[in-house]
DNA sequence: ATGGTCGTCTAACGA
């Protein structure tokens, strides 16, 4: 089984991209984050050509989170306990064969000490509760998403540029630390991995080019679907497109037994 | 160099 995230940043503008890499990829599940577009206007017909249901909780514009699979969505969940009255579409529960799925995607927070740093610590919180719930119930569950913290300094390009600023800072990499603390395994840490490994450049400054990223995408897994992922990898592939997302892929495989 | 680039819509704003 292989399941992956990505941050497209409008799925209009990157169907294709999309599209593409689900045929060279076969992801059995794909979660999707800043899909930004309303719920009549998913590509549903695409997907299912391509061989995928979907299932998604959009809004127009901003934000909008989709999961993408193979095999049937089970008890899809669009809201998530203290987060039923927030507008902003950023999370999404469902499940795929045995392993129960959240897609999140974490307000990015703007700057620390800002008005959207106390919406996005407190978000962080609320989720940290449902994950506190949720887990005990499933063996096999992934939390996966575009988190906005690079969990530690080996996530970050230049650590010093970016010490306490937003994405990096302590109460943010707190956040991160408790869901871990939950049970909650970074498959990406459990394998070697190259030196400088980001899931997000920015798109000024030829970011990519330089490689100045940040690894903000990330895979949290159950101790039990931690024990049987056999590998986790970051796809820069896409990154290097025409018009690209200013994300990558990260995808996770499991060996027989999470299928 | 306190900028830079995208995507949303066509003015700023969010990231």
């Amino acid at each position: 089984m292989k399941i992956a995230t990505w941050n497209v940043n409008s799925l209009r503008v990157r169907l294709p991209h999309v599209l593409d890499w689900l045929g060279a990829n076969h992801p059995d599940v794909l979660a999707l984050q800043e899909t930004k577009l309303s719920d009549e206007q998913f590509p549903v017909e695409a997907f299912m050509a391509a061989g995928y249901q979907a299932v998604y909780s959009g809004q127009k514009t901003y934000n909008g989170v989709a999961i993408l699979s193979r095999q049937p969505t089970r008890n899809v969940i669009h809201n998530v306990p203290g987060l039923q009255d927030d507008a902003q579409r950023r999370v999404l529960t469902a499940t795929i064969a045995d392993v129960r799925v959240l897609n999140v995607y974490v307000p990015n927070g703007a700057e620390v000490g800002s008005v959207k740093y106390a919406y996005k610590l407190g978000w962080l919180n609320k989720i940290a509760g449902y994950v506190r719930e949720q887990l005990p119930r499933y063996e096999k569950f992934v939390m996966l998403g575009d988190f906005n913290v690079a969990p530690a300094d080996m996530d970050v390009y230049d650590p010093k540029i970016w010490f306490e600023k937003i994405l990096c800072s302590t109460p943010e990499r707190e956040a991160i630390k408790r869901l871990r603390e939950l049970g909650l395994v970074d498959l990406f840490r459990q394998f070697e991995q190259a030196e400088k490994s980001f899931s997000w450049w920015d798109y000024r400054a030829a970011a990519f080019r330089r490689n100045l990223g940040l690894r903000i995408d990330i895979i949290l897994a159950s101790p039990a679907l931690a024990a049987v992922c056999s590998a986790c990898r970051i796809d820069k592939t896409p990154r290097a497109l025409e018009r690209p997302s200013d994300h990558a892929p990260v995808v996770a495989e499991f060996m027989a037994g999470a299928q």
